[in-house]
DNA sequence: GATGAATGTTAACATCGTTAACATAAAGTT
DNA sequence: AACTTTATGTTAACGATGTTAACATTCATC
């Protein structure tokens, strides 16, 4: 048996889950690595045997909730009935709820809290994975509307999702109206303006 | 004449001008007050003479850029030829070129740790007169489809805004597909995503 | 068991936001 | 003009933070 007195066993992903807590509850701009290591029983240097600085932990903790979210979108599109309209409301709006659940780890996701994304590879590489739902569930709507250009449906995929990222972040700024659920409020969004109808 | 060499004279106007610089070449991570307040040529402690901490100065900083996005706005609006479709299109394109041109800007007026509502309402109050020129653009279109139901209508703008800002949001992560100019990419938005057809 | 790699600790450093105590300029009062 | 008050700026310090260097302990491998 190990002895966990002075080797942790699993320092990397403790902190990571530590940060994840912490930012949920304070935002990034009251956590502090000192805190972080107190919280899981470490002295201050500890993690820099398993990160290069605070901005990797960081990236490391944004990795962790994009994996998280592309599962969320995974099952949101994979419950819901098989109509486009229906995936595409279900992962909009499961998306739209992360943010509302989660809205400093999705400021940390998308916010240049980590400014240089070039330098964090799998974090690009993450956000895409989860991102596939998202334009999974966006591209039968698209090609509805690109008729196989496919520069045009690279476009519209892209409109669409950037909508719906627009309206989880205003929600979260508390920008938007008083809807009576978050799910009204995507079934709007799709309904009334995503899918527009044949001129 | 004044001694400028113990009193500034509009040192706290500099300080947000200063800060505004930095932040806009190094983001508001890599701010800090020390730094700006040697670059105004002043001591570390002076600036709390006219703000009470570094929140409360980028608060000040983030109601001149909505000071600012507004003024760009309000040009871009009223420059446009009188066509609720030209309207839109020209106030969501300066939108998104302001993102584009200013990300660390964009970013730190839209960061919710500054959008706290109840500590700086004079921060609510510039974002909502920067973004009536948004809703003022937004409302034909939306009026076209909520057909007098009050209440549809603040849904619809807030949908039409968001998108907009989520267009804006993503291109400055760099997760928009290639377009040839901003322009093209708003009016495709706006035609192919924003103004649906009658049914 | 010896040895090197991995992992953790302690102590220090520079920077930062903030405050207190003090200094000077400007404005108001007589 | 002299005095007082208010506004504004400085110096010096405090605690917190990210980071690094030097040292300690455990693990893995021969």
């Amino acid at each position: 048996m190990k002895n966990r007195a002075y080797h942790h066993g699993d320092l990397k992903e403790s902190l990571v889950e530590a940060a994840k807590s912490m930012i949920t509850d304070d935002g990034v701009n009251n956590f502090s690595l000192r805190k972080a290591a107190l919280a899981v029983g470490v002295s201050q240097a500890a993690l820099y045997r398993h990160f290069s600085g605070k901005e990797q932990l960081l990236a490391a903790l944004a990795c962790n909730c994009f994996l998280q979210v592309g599962n969320e979108l995974q099952q949101a599109y994979e419950h819901a009935k098989d109509d486009p309209r229906e995936k595409l409301k279900a992962v909009g709006l499961a998306y739209v709820i992360f943010a509302s659940d989660n809205p400093n780890l999705y400021r940390l996701m998308f916010d240049a809290s980590l400014s240089d994304k070039q330098r964090y590879p799998e974090l690009t590489d993450a956000r895409r994975q989860a991102l596939k739902w998202a334009a999974k569930s966006v591209t039968p709507i698209a090609q509805a509307r690109a008729h196989a250009d496919e520069k045009r449906l690279d476009n519209t995929k892209f409109l669409l999702q950037s909508s719906i990222h627009g309206v989880a972040s205003f929600v979260i700024e508390g920008l938007a109206p008083n809807y009576k659920t978050l799910a009204s409020m995507i079934d709007a969004l799709v309904d009334q303006t995503l899918v527009s109808r044949s001129p």
